[in-house]
DNA sequence: CTTGTTGGTCAACGTCTGTTGGCAAACGTA
DNA sequence: TACGTTTGCCAACAGACGTTGACCAACAAG
């Protein structure tokens, strides 16, 4: 052994080389039709590495979805934009990589793949939500009706490719949405 | 033969069978998890039955997913709650059968079933929209932004299983939703 | 009764899947 | 140099898949 604790291997290349390609082909195909065989082949190497370094295509694709949303802290102006900050950070990471789009493609059809979506939603979202609601009680119900509107225009842009809403800007999706999420979550019950 | 043009056949309740347990499955499962065999079983027949009648598994599913969203017709009332005509159509239709879960599960991850969702969106919702936007030219936008709406809480509620999203009553997602479908079809642009 | 059509079963095909174990080369250390 | 470990490829397994064609039973028409 070279060393006690996470030592660079030199496999660390090809480890990393998996990983984007499943994310990719996570992204394209969806759980069933990203064969191991297809992310193996992309990555230039033999089916078995991954294996070998992942254990099953279950802890592939777990190791595929770890991320981090990056939620903005409570917002700091006199009053909210908060709808704005959040429609925006949510474009952003929707657009700087496949993760989140491999995530909602897999978790329509795989087991894994929801419960890690609720899994972030309760984690990482309930905790923004909880602090810009009003009645914390409301907090779930709110915080859910803002991530239906984020996830189906999500759905609607970069999964199901609806033209009119991949024709739309970023500053239109933000115009549009921002009030949507503002009024669900801070909005008195209608 | 029998007659000139549809006769009822002797076969039409296996039809039947096939299709009630191809919707069931291509709802739970989406497209590659509903297999042929499982269907057939399901149906109680042989698998070789479901070829001979819809040819191959992609004639299946489109014979699974023909369906008609029966709009509503323009809402004769003073000024607009068409937001909750039209929501409460939907969950209406999200609920009556498991055709519109099977084509959101399978149309994320296949291409036939994207490409059937594009035309309902097309041929079905914008008309709607049409008659309800003040200017035409936006009117595909808007129909957009309300479907991604409307397909977000759904995702939320009948595929991915949201827990707060599950647990609103159908009332509660009326009040909350109709505000947003009516903003983004009839109010000015932000 | 005979005959053609329809409804249905059975067994098999070729292909693709995730997964496994063995073997060879490259490497780090002594 | 010698030796254990890491990295990688190759070939194969067993199971599941969509799909096919041969075959049998029930029926309707002459």
């Amino acid at each position: 052994m070279t060393g006690t604790t996470s030592q660079a291997r030199r496999s660390d290349a090809t480890r990393t080389a998996i990983l984007a390609a499943a994310r990719e082909r996570f992204a394209a195909d969806g759980y069933e039709r990203a064969t191991i065989r297809a992310i193996a082949r992309d990555a230039a190497i033999d089916p078995s590495m991954v294996m070998r370094y992942y254990g099953n295509k279950e802890g592939l694709f777990a190791a595929a979805i770890d991320l981090d949303l990056r939620m903005p802290e409570p917002y700091a102006g006199p009053d909210g934009d908060a709808g704005r900050v959040l429609v925006r950070h949510f474009l952003d990471l929707w657009e700087e990589n496949e993760v989140l789009t491999a995530l909602l493609r897999v978790g329509v059809t795989n087991e894994a793949g929801a419960a890690r979506m609720q899994e972030l939603f309760k984690e990482q979202i309930l905790p923004v939500a909880l602090r810009l609601c009003p009645d914390p009680a409301e907090a779930p119900t709110r915080a859910a009706l803002g991530a239906s509107q984020v996830l189906g225009l999500a759905l609607g842009r970069y999964v199901l490719k609806f033209p009119p809403t991949v024709a739309m800007s970023r500053d239109e999706i933000v115009e549009w949405l921002a009030p949507t999420i503002q009024r669900y979550l801070t909005a008195e019950r209608p």
